[in-house]
DNA sequence: TTTTATTTTCAATAATATTTGAAAGTTATG
DNA sequence: CATAACTTTCAAATATTATTGAAAATAAAA
Protein backbone atom coordinates (compact mmCIF):
# COMPACT_ATOMS: atom_id res chain seq x y z
CA UNK A 1 0.00 0.00 0.00
CA UNK A 2 0.82 3.59 -0.94
CA UNK A 3 1.88 6.01 2.16
CA UNK A 4 -0.48 8.25 0.80
CA UNK A 5 -3.06 6.09 0.79
CA UNK A 6 -2.52 4.36 4.11
CA UNK A 7 -2.45 8.11 5.43
CA UNK A 8 -5.86 8.69 3.88
CA UNK A 9 -7.67 5.79 5.02
CA UNK A 10 -6.25 5.80 8.70
CA UNK A 11 -7.70 9.69 8.32
CA UNK A 12 -10.89 8.51 7.28
CA UNK A 13 -11.33 5.80 9.92
CA UNK A 14 -10.46 7.42 12.57
CA UNK A 15 -13.14 10.43 11.58
CA UNK A 16 -15.64 7.87 11.18
CA UNK A 17 -14.64 5.87 14.94
CA UNK A 18 -14.92 9.53 16.09
CA UNK A 19 -18.53 10.69 15.53
CA UNK A 20 -19.56 7.27 17.19
CA UNK A 21 -17.09 8.55 20.63
CA UNK A 22 -18.95 11.63 21.10
CA UNK A 23 -16.47 13.65 18.93
CA UNK A 24 -17.19 15.16 15.68
CA UNK A 25 -15.95 14.07 12.51
CA UNK A 26 -13.34 16.72 11.43
CA UNK A 27 -12.50 17.19 14.79
CA UNK A 28 -11.68 12.90 14.76
CA UNK A 29 -9.40 14.00 11.92
CA UNK A 30 -7.62 16.81 12.99
CA UNK A 31 -6.68 14.79 15.45
CA UNK A 32 -5.67 12.09 13.98
CA UNK A 33 -3.58 14.29 11.98
CA UNK A 34 -2.01 15.44 14.79
CA UNK A 35 -1.05 11.99 15.85
CA UNK A 36 1.14 11.46 12.80
CA UNK A 37 2.58 14.96 11.99
CA UNK A 38 6.34 15.29 13.25
CA UNK A 39 6.14 18.73 14.50
CA UNK A 40 2.97 21.10 15.63
CA UNK A 41 1.19 21.80 12.69
CA UNK A 42 -0.64 25.26 11.83
CA UNK A 43 -4.12 26.17 10.98
CA UNK A 44 -3.27 26.59 7.15
CA UNK A 45 -1.75 23.22 7.24
CA UNK A 46 -4.32 21.54 8.87
CA UNK A 47 -6.50 23.61 6.58
CA UNK A 48 -4.17 22.24 3.44
CA UNK A 49 -4.15 18.54 4.24
CA UNK A 50 -7.83 17.88 5.13
CA UNK A 51 -9.44 20.31 2.61
CA UNK A 52 -11.68 22.18 5.01
CA UNK A 53 -12.06 25.69 5.35
CA UNK A 54 -10.55 27.98 7.55
CA UNK A 55 -13.83 28.28 10.02
CA UNK A 56 -13.91 24.66 10.15
CA UNK A 57 -10.50 24.31 11.23
CA UNK A 58 -10.80 26.90 13.85
CA UNK A 59 -13.72 25.46 15.43
CA UNK A 60 -12.76 22.01 15.49
CA UNK A 61 -9.05 22.70 16.74
CA UNK A 62 -10.78 24.85 19.23
CA UNK A 63 -13.25 21.91 20.51
CA UNK A 64 -10.20 19.86 20.65
CA UNK A 65 -8.35 21.93 23.14
CA UNK A 66 -11.36 22.07 24.69
CA UNK A 67 -11.65 18.03 25.29
CA UNK A 68 -7.55 18.72 26.21
CA UNK A 69 -7.23 16.55 23.28
CA UNK A 70 -4.50 18.86 21.85
CA UNK A 71 -2.43 21.86 22.89
CA UNK A 72 -1.13 24.73 21.27
CA UNK A 73 2.54 24.78 20.52
CA UNK A 74 4.04 28.95 19.98
CA UNK A 75 7.62 28.37 18.20
CA UNK A 76 9.73 31.24 19.01
CA UNK A 77 10.03 34.16 17.03
CA UNK A 78 6.87 33.45 14.78
CA UNK A 79 3.16 35.04 15.58
CA UNK A 80 1.27 31.99 14.23
CA UNK A 81 -0.27 29.72 16.42
CA UNK A 82 0.75 25.79 16.34
CA UNK A 83 -1.18 22.81 17.54
CA UNK A 84 0.39 19.32 18.58
CA UNK A 85 -1.52 15.91 20.69
CA UNK A 86 0.35 13.58 23.05
CA UNK A 87 0.86 10.98 20.75
CA UNK A 88 0.76 8.11 23.61
CA UNK A 89 -2.67 6.18 23.11
CA UNK A 90 -3.64 5.63 26.82
CA UNK A 91 -3.40 9.44 27.71
CA UNK A 92 -5.66 9.61 24.87
CA UNK A 93 -7.97 7.32 26.14
CA UNK A 94 -8.02 8.99 30.00
CA UNK A 95 -8.16 12.51 28.58
CA UNK A 96 -11.61 10.99 26.74
CA UNK A 97 -12.51 9.41 29.07
CA UNK A 98 -12.35 12.17 31.44
CA UNK A 99 -14.42 14.28 29.63
CA UNK A 100 -16.69 11.98 28.69
CA UNK A 101 -17.71 11.50 32.38
CA UNK A 102 -18.23 14.59 32.89
CA UNK A 103 -20.27 15.37 29.98
CA UNK A 104 -22.25 12.13 30.40
CA UNK A 105 -22.25 9.91 33.47
CA UNK A 106 -21.98 12.49 35.83
CA UNK A 107 -25.30 14.30 34.29
CA UNK A 108 -26.80 10.97 34.27
CA UNK A 109 -26.10 9.80 37.69
CA UNK A 110 -27.66 13.39 38.86
CA UNK A 111 -30.82 12.81 36.98
CA UNK A 112 -31.34 8.99 38.50
CA UNK A 113 -30.58 10.21 41.43
CA UNK A 114 -33.61 12.99 41.10
CA UNK A 115 -35.88 10.61 39.39
CA UNK A 116 -35.71 7.17 41.65
CA UNK A 117 -36.51 9.53 44.58
CA UNK A 118 -40.15 10.37 43.14
CA UNK A 119 -42.62 9.18 45.68
CA UNK A 120 -45.85 7.53 45.18
CA UNK A 121 -48.17 3.85 45.18
CA UNK A 122 -48.99 2.03 42.14
CA UNK A 123 -47.23 -1.27 40.53
CA UNK A 124 -45.46 1.02 37.57
CA UNK A 125 -44.02 3.74 39.83
CA UNK A 126 -43.09 0.84 41.92
CA UNK A 127 -40.95 -0.34 39.13
CA UNK A 128 -40.16 2.68 37.35
CA UNK A 129 -38.24 3.15 40.88
CA UNK A 130 -36.90 -0.04 40.94
CA UNK A 131 -35.23 0.24 37.38
CA UNK A 132 -34.11 3.80 37.92
CA UNK A 133 -32.54 2.83 41.14
CA UNK A 134 -30.59 -0.11 39.57
CA UNK A 135 -29.24 1.96 37.01
CA UNK A 136 -28.20 4.33 39.62
CA UNK A 137 -26.34 1.88 41.46
CA UNK A 138 -24.91 0.25 38.16
CA UNK A 139 -23.86 3.97 37.06
CA UNK A 140 -22.03 4.68 40.64
CA UNK A 141 -20.10 1.73 40.30
CA UNK A 142 -19.09 3.03 36.60
CA UNK A 143 -18.09 5.75 37.61
CA UNK A 144 -15.87 4.98 40.57
CA UNK A 145 -14.04 2.11 37.82
CA UNK A 146 -13.44 5.37 35.78
CA UNK A 147 -12.56 7.86 38.43
CA UNK A 148 -9.62 5.14 39.25
CA UNK A 149 -8.31 5.23 35.90
CA UNK A 150 -8.31 8.68 35.24
CA UNK A 151 -6.64 9.43 38.59
CA UNK A 152 -3.75 6.73 38.52
CA UNK A 153 -1.66 6.30 36.08
CA UNK A 154 -3.65 4.45 33.58
CA UNK A 155 -0.90 1.92 32.36
CA UNK A 156 -0.80 0.77 35.80
CA UNK A 157 -4.66 0.15 35.92
CA UNK A 158 -4.26 -1.55 32.32
CA UNK A 159 -1.80 -3.85 33.65
CA UNK A 160 -3.79 -5.20 36.01
CA UNK A 161 -6.58 -5.56 34.11
CA UNK A 162 -4.04 -7.47 31.79
CA UNK A 163 -3.27 -10.05 34.63
CA UNK A 164 -7.15 -10.47 35.04
CA UNK A 165 -7.84 -11.15 31.10
CA UNK A 166 -4.34 -13.06 30.23
CA UNK B 1 -41.96 15.20 41.63
CA UNK B 2 -44.49 13.76 39.51
CA UNK B 3 -44.54 10.23 38.20
CA UNK B 4 -44.69 11.33 34.90
CA UNK B 5 -42.20 14.19 35.02
CA UNK B 6 -39.94 11.87 36.20
CA UNK B 7 -40.85 9.30 33.45
CA UNK B 8 -40.54 12.11 30.94
CA UNK B 9 -37.16 13.03 32.05
CA UNK B 10 -35.53 9.47 32.52
CA UNK B 11 -36.71 8.93 28.69
CA UNK B 12 -35.69 11.81 27.38
CA UNK B 13 -32.19 12.09 29.19
CA UNK B 14 -31.64 8.03 28.10
CA UNK B 15 -32.53 9.21 24.79
CA UNK B 16 -29.70 12.13 24.35
CA UNK B 17 -27.46 9.18 26.08
CA UNK B 18 -27.74 7.06 23.51
CA UNK B 19 -26.72 9.56 20.67
CA UNK B 20 -23.36 9.63 22.32
CA UNK B 21 -23.17 5.87 22.69
CA UNK B 22 -23.42 5.16 18.64
CA UNK B 23 -27.60 4.10 19.23
CA UNK B 24 -30.02 6.45 17.61
CA UNK B 25 -32.41 8.59 20.17
CA UNK B 26 -35.48 6.92 19.38
CA UNK B 27 -34.02 3.63 19.73
CA UNK B 28 -32.58 4.82 23.35
CA UNK B 29 -35.97 6.13 24.15
CA UNK B 30 -37.72 2.63 23.20
CA UNK B 31 -35.46 1.41 25.21
CA UNK B 32 -35.90 3.44 27.95
CA UNK B 33 -39.52 2.36 28.04
CA UNK B 34 -39.11 -1.41 27.90
CA UNK B 35 -36.81 -0.83 30.82
CA UNK B 36 -39.70 0.57 33.04
CA UNK B 37 -42.60 -1.59 31.53
CA UNK B 38 -44.22 -3.95 33.78
CA UNK B 39 -44.89 -6.49 30.71
CA UNK B 40 -43.97 -6.69 27.24
CA UNK B 41 -45.31 -3.69 25.01
CA UNK B 42 -46.70 -3.92 21.26
CA UNK B 43 -45.73 -1.26 18.96
CA UNK B 44 -48.95 0.45 18.68
CA UNK B 45 -48.27 1.17 22.98
CA UNK B 46 -45.19 2.16 21.84
CA UNK B 47 -46.11 4.58 19.20
CA UNK B 48 -48.74 6.21 21.54
CA UNK B 49 -46.25 6.99 24.44
CA UNK B 50 -43.43 8.63 22.54
CA UNK B 51 -45.75 9.86 20.64
CA UNK B 52 -43.65 8.54 16.74
CA UNK B 53 -44.72 7.12 13.88
CA UNK B 54 -45.65 3.30 13.02
CA UNK B 55 -42.42 3.36 10.68
CA UNK B 56 -40.35 5.04 13.12
CA UNK B 57 -41.14 2.64 15.96
CA UNK B 58 -40.79 -0.58 13.37
CA UNK B 59 -37.68 0.44 12.39
CA UNK B 60 -36.46 1.53 16.02
CA UNK B 61 -37.63 -1.80 17.27
CA UNK B 62 -35.53 -3.79 14.46
CA UNK B 63 -32.43 -2.19 15.12
CA UNK B 64 -33.23 -3.17 19.29
CA UNK B 65 -33.23 -6.71 18.11
CA UNK B 66 -30.34 -6.48 16.18
CA UNK B 67 -27.99 -4.88 18.86
CA UNK B 68 -30.31 -7.97 20.58
CA UNK B 69 -31.05 -4.89 23.41
CA UNK B 70 -34.81 -6.34 23.24
CA UNK B 71 -36.53 -9.58 22.32
CA UNK B 72 -39.53 -10.65 20.92
CA UNK B 73 -42.63 -11.65 23.30
CA UNK B 74 -45.58 -14.02 21.72
CA UNK B 75 -48.45 -14.15 23.86
CA UNK B 76 -50.56 -17.19 23.50
CA UNK B 77 -53.72 -16.72 21.45
CA UNK B 78 -52.33 -13.72 20.47
CA UNK B 79 -51.01 -12.49 16.97
CA UNK B 80 -49.61 -8.81 18.00
CA UNK B 81 -46.02 -8.92 18.52
CA UNK B 82 -44.73 -7.74 22.09
CA UNK B 83 -41.09 -6.45 22.95
CA UNK B 84 -39.29 -6.59 26.50
CA UNK B 85 -35.61 -5.86 27.43
CA UNK B 86 -33.35 -7.56 30.20
CA UNK B 87 -33.49 -5.55 32.89
CA UNK B 88 -29.87 -6.07 34.26
CA UNK B 89 -27.69 -3.12 34.05
CA UNK B 90 -25.26 -5.65 34.03
CA UNK B 91 -26.68 -7.55 30.86
CA UNK B 92 -27.48 -4.07 28.97
CA UNK B 93 -23.62 -2.79 29.22
CA UNK B 94 -22.31 -6.52 28.11
CA UNK B 95 -24.47 -6.45 25.40
CA UNK B 96 -23.46 -2.88 24.12
CA UNK B 97 -19.72 -3.47 24.67
CA UNK B 98 -20.19 -6.75 22.18
CA UNK B 99 -21.92 -4.81 19.97
CA UNK B 100 -19.29 -1.76 19.58
CA UNK B 101 -16.69 -4.04 19.80
CA UNK B 102 -18.07 -5.73 16.22
CA UNK B 103 -18.78 -2.40 15.05
CA UNK B 104 -15.96 -0.19 16.33
CA UNK B 105 -12.95 -2.11 17.55
CA UNK B 106 -12.46 -4.98 15.05
CA UNK B 107 -12.99 -2.82 12.26
CA UNK B 108 -10.56 -0.36 13.21
CA UNK B 109 -7.82 -3.19 14.48
CA UNK B 110 -8.25 -4.60 10.93
CA UNK B 111 -7.29 -1.46 9.57
CA UNK B 112 -4.43 -0.49 11.54
CA UNK B 113 -2.95 -4.27 10.62
CA UNK B 114 -3.32 -3.13 7.05
CA UNK B 115 -1.69 0.42 7.31
CA UNK B 116 0.92 0.02 10.47
CA UNK B 117 2.32 -2.57 7.21
CA UNK B 118 3.41 0.34 5.14
CA UNK B 119 6.42 0.21 3.59
CA UNK B 120 9.27 2.60 2.42
CA UNK B 121 11.76 5.47 4.14
CA UNK B 122 11.67 8.68 5.09
CA UNK B 123 10.87 10.44 8.25
CA UNK B 124 6.73 10.75 7.94
CA UNK B 125 6.16 7.60 6.67
CA UNK B 126 8.30 6.61 10.17
CA UNK B 127 6.44 8.55 12.37
CA UNK B 128 2.84 7.46 10.37
CA UNK B 129 4.29 3.53 11.30
CA UNK B 130 5.39 3.68 14.73
CA UNK B 131 2.00 5.65 15.67
CA UNK B 132 -0.17 3.06 14.15
CA UNK B 133 1.64 0.44 15.31
CA UNK B 134 1.57 1.96 18.82
CA UNK B 135 -2.53 2.58 18.53
CA UNK B 136 -2.73 -1.09 16.89
CA UNK B 137 -0.83 -2.33 20.31
CA UNK B 138 -3.40 -0.48 22.80
CA UNK B 139 -6.74 -1.69 20.18
CA UNK B 140 -5.34 -5.02 20.57
CA UNK B 141 -5.50 -4.83 25.05
CA UNK B 142 -8.61 -2.95 25.09
CA UNK B 143 -10.20 -5.77 22.65
CA UNK B 144 -8.62 -8.57 25.08
CA UNK B 145 -10.19 -6.86 28.22
CA UNK B 146 -13.50 -6.23 26.16
CA UNK B 147 -13.29 -10.02 25.40
CA UNK B 148 -13.45 -11.14 29.16
CA UNK B 149 -15.68 -8.63 30.20
CA UNK B 150 -18.14 -10.20 27.35
CA UNK B 151 -17.26 -13.65 27.91
CA UNK B 152 -17.30 -14.47 31.51
CA UNK B 153 -19.79 -13.33 33.74
CA UNK B 154 -19.65 -9.75 33.94
CA UNK B 155 -20.71 -9.13 37.66
CA UNK B 156 -17.73 -11.63 38.90
CA UNK B 157 -15.41 -8.74 36.42
CA UNK B 158 -16.79 -5.90 38.14
CA UNK B 159 -16.33 -7.05 41.35
CA UNK B 160 -12.73 -7.49 40.85
CA UNK B 161 -12.47 -4.27 39.66
CA UNK B 162 -14.76 -3.02 42.69
CA UNK B 163 -11.41 -4.44 44.64
CA UNK B 164 -9.21 -2.47 43.19
CA UNK B 165 -11.09 0.72 42.94
CA UNK B 166 -11.57 0.91 46.18
C1' DT C 1 -59.33 -18.71 -1.40
C1' DT C 2 -60.59 -14.37 0.58
C1' DT C 3 -60.56 -11.46 4.26
C1' DT C 4 -58.38 -9.23 7.89
C1' DA C 5 -54.78 -8.15 11.20
C1' DT C 6 -50.23 -7.03 11.42
C1' DT C 7 -45.59 -5.81 9.91
C1' DT C 8 -42.37 -3.85 6.64
C1' DT C 9 -40.72 -0.76 3.23
C1' DC C 10 -39.43 3.49 1.24
C1' DA C 11 -39.95 7.96 -1.23
C1' DA C 12 -40.91 12.34 0.40
C1' DT C 13 -40.30 15.54 4.09
C1' DA C 14 -38.54 17.44 8.17
C1' DA C 15 -35.13 18.12 11.56
C1' DT C 16 -30.16 18.38 12.83
C1' DA C 17 -25.60 18.99 12.22
C1' DT C 18 -21.73 20.55 9.68
C1' DT C 19 -19.25 23.56 6.64
C1' DT C 20 -18.21 27.64 4.23
C1' DG C 21 -16.32 32.15 3.60
C1' DA C 22 -16.29 36.72 4.19
C1' DA C 23 -16.49 40.22 7.65
C1' DA C 24 -15.32 41.52 12.22
C1' DG C 25 -12.23 41.11 15.94
C1' DT C 26 -7.67 40.90 18.06
C1' DT C 27 -3.00 41.72 18.84
C1' DA C 28 1.93 42.29 17.69
C1' DT C 29 4.99 45.34 15.31
C1' DG C 30 6.88 49.40 12.98
C1' DC D 1 -1.44 55.28 15.88
C1' DA D 2 -1.67 52.56 11.65
C1' DT D 3 -0.79 48.54 9.37
C1' DA D 4 -0.36 43.86 8.81
C1' DA D 5 -0.69 39.10 10.56
C1' DC D 6 -3.46 36.22 12.36
C1' DT D 7 -7.82 34.36 14.74
C1' DT D 8 -12.68 34.21 15.64
C1' DT D 9 -17.45 34.61 14.60
C1' DC D 10 -21.71 33.57 12.47
C1' DA D 11 -25.48 33.76 8.92
C1' DA D 12 -26.29 31.27 4.95
C1' DA D 13 -25.61 27.14 2.29
C1' DT D 14 -24.91 22.06 2.30
C1' DA D 15 -24.91 17.72 3.83
C1' DT D 16 -26.49 14.17 6.84
C1' DT D 17 -29.71 11.75 9.47
C1' DA D 18 -34.27 10.80 11.27
C1' DT D 19 -39.25 10.63 10.67
C1' DT D 20 -43.59 10.24 8.53
C1' DG D 21 -47.35 7.87 6.49
C1' DA D 22 -49.40 5.51 3.04
C1' DA D 23 -48.83 1.59 0.13
C1' DA D 24 -47.02 -3.04 -0.32
C1' DA D 25 -45.94 -7.32 1.71
C1' DT D 26 -46.85 -11.06 4.85
C1' DA D 27 -49.29 -14.35 7.21
C1' DA D 28 -53.00 -16.03 10.37
C1' DA D 29 -57.94 -16.86 10.36
C1' DA D 30 -62.38 -17.38 8.24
Amino acid sequence: MEYSEAKERYIEAWGSLGSSWGVNRTMAQIHALLMIATEPLSTEEIMEDLKISRGNANMNIRALLDWGLAKKVLKPGERKEYFATDKDPMVLATQVAKERKKRELDPIIRLLDEVSAVQGEGKEMQEFKKVTTNLKGFAKQADSVINTFIQSNSNWFFKILGKITR
